[in-house]
RNA sequence: GGCGAGUUGGCGGAGUGGUUACGCAGCGGAUUGCAAAUCCGUGUACAGGAGUUCGAUUCUCCUACUCGCCUCCA
């Protein structure tokens, strides 16, 4: 469709550098994020490299076309964690990750987010990653003790490329998993034998289940075929999750190199540290929405950080994201067209915080067509993200108006005061001579007018 | 201990070998019945040290500090 698309950058992790990123199919540029564990819901921090692929998806749909992209997340619906949380509540495993993954999907939809290409669940391609794991046995990368299969890291050189580390580094840590049934220390799980009470499938492999990593391999190439463009995550996930998927894969099919681009995200700060469960630090998606901040607000404070850098959730910025959007919605227009410097900073290794200032400049130049199409490649400024921005119950603010402009034509001059410091107190900004004459401001509570009338 | 990222003005946060980030707050002015909103103007900040260079916040090295991974984690 486009004759030569523009060029995109990327900082690579596995060559550490920003570099030019040269799909290996422009006809159909593939992505791939790990998605989640479905067991709970998602708290604020997993929000990041969704809002960060749907930024990446974005981009791509406008420079190479909507038809010329596919973007995969998965669902991993199998994993001890779910297995745990079933066994505390008692409730049935399918129901928890249904419930769990519907929560996300609402969760993320109301962070403005696209819906990928397509998002499949681990436990429907049990038959792929024991074809897999078969195929690493039979080729001398995996061997089968005590029930298990497992990944012999010694038999992949490029172990520990991405991660940047050494098996005698990782070992010298003495934090691996020791098992009696492994050849060496960093050999990890690909099957594991399942009890009568634990979820299992019944396969060549005996009965068992998957270890975490290969449901990721098993779906990226049943979908986008073993070499891809783009995969990505949080950079927690470098080491092992990604370290060992990429190993699985590259020795699976030795050939074709798995993904081009590995792109990882920094993390969510809460208080300087890391959002994190097992830090008993995090607050979900869910509880920021419930608290009333506006999912676009959300996105609009991820995206005002490089991705590359970690970000603290601060209510100010929560704060001033609020007030951008309001001033911006209020002259947002149709019938634009994508603004070139903030396409420019884009295609810059996704530089949201350099297109934000951009919009800022078109805002303050008041064009608000040329806004509103360039904000829609952050995913901001969407017709129906919105209804956060409008006042809501304006017949009470518009006669409390009327009044005081009745009250300012008599030169009542105590009573118009009065008028005004009502407004004020009830969080409304009079905006004389722009628009409707007023928005909501911090603390907007209409209830604060009655009786001023 | 190993590996990696970072340290920019009051706050947030980009970027660059020599010229303005940007936003918020502040200050001055315009406007206003007084305000608000709006508009105009305003701030030489780049952790410390050494080096390369005509010139470094921007490259190299060292130091300090912060954070992350090395164990489930986005």
């Amino acid at each position: 469709m486009t004759q030569s698309a523009p060029t995109l950058r990327l900082r690579n992790s596995l060559t550490r550098g920003v570099e030019d990123v040269t799909p290996l199919d422009p006809t159909n540029i593939r992505l791939y994020l790990c998605g989640p564990t479905v067991y709970d819901r998602a708290h604020l921090g997993n929000a990041r490299n969704v809002i960060l692929f749907d930024l990446l998806f974005r981009l791509l749909r406008h420079d190479h076309g909507a038809d010329h992209v596919t973007y995969v997340r998965n669902f991993t619906d199998v994993d001890d964690k779910i297995i745990a949380r079933a066994a505390e509540s008692g409730e049935d495993i399918a129901d928890l990750t249904a419930r769990t993954t519907k929560w996300f999907l609402d969760d993320m939809a109301a962070l403005g987010t696209l819906t990928p290409t397509r998002m499949p669940r681990a436990t429907d391609y049990i038959a792929q990653m024991v074809e897999m794991i078969e195929g690493l046995i039979a080729s001398g990368h995996a061997y089968r003790a005590d029930g298990h299969a497992l990944f012999s890291v010694s038999s992949y050189d490029g172990y520990g490329a991405l991660s940047g580390r050494s098996t005698d580094d990782m070992i010298a840590g003495a934090r691996v998993e020791v098992a009696p049934y492994k050849r060496d220390p960093m050999d990890f799980v690909l099957w594991k034998p399942s009890d009568e009470d634990e979820p299992g499938w019944e396969t060549s492999l005996g009965y068992g289940r998957p270890g975490w990593h290969i449901e990721c391999s098993a779906m990226a190439k049943a979908l986008l075929g073993p070499s891809f463009d783009i995969h990505g995550g949080g950079n927690d996930l470098m080491f092992p999750h990604h370290e060992n998927e990429r190993a699985q894969s590259c020795c699976a099919d030795p050939d074709a190199g798995f993904a081009s681009v590995w792109l990882h995200n920094e993390m969510l700060l809460v208080e300087g540290r890391k959002m994190s469960k097992s830090l008993g630090n995090f607050f979900t998606v869910r509880d920021v929405l419930d608290k009333g901040v506006p999912g676009e607000v959300i996105r609009f404070v991820f995206l005002s950080t490089h991705y590359s850098k970690p970000m603290d959730w601060t209510d100010r910025k929560a704060a001033e994201a609020v007030a951008t959007l309001r001033k911006w919605r209020s002259i947002a227009a149709d019938g634009g067209a994508p603004d070139q410097a903030v396409l420019d900073a884009l295609r810059d290794d996704l530089n949201a915080p350099g297109a934000i200032a951009e919009l800022h400049r078109i805002a303050k130049a008041g064009d608000g067509a040329t806004l509103k199409a360039s904000a829609a490649l952050l995913g901001l400024l969407e017709d129906d993200m919105g209804a956060w921005a409008d006042g809501g119950d304006e017949a009470v603010v518009e006669a409390v108006l009327a009044a005081r402009v009745t009250a300012r034509a008599d030169k009542d001059w105590a009573r118009a005061d009065a008028l005004r410091d009502g407004l004020v107190a009830a969080g409304v900004v009079v905006t004389d001579g722009k628009g409707r004459g007023w928005e909501a401001g911090p603390g907007f509570d209409p209830a604060k007018l009655e009786g001023l009338v």
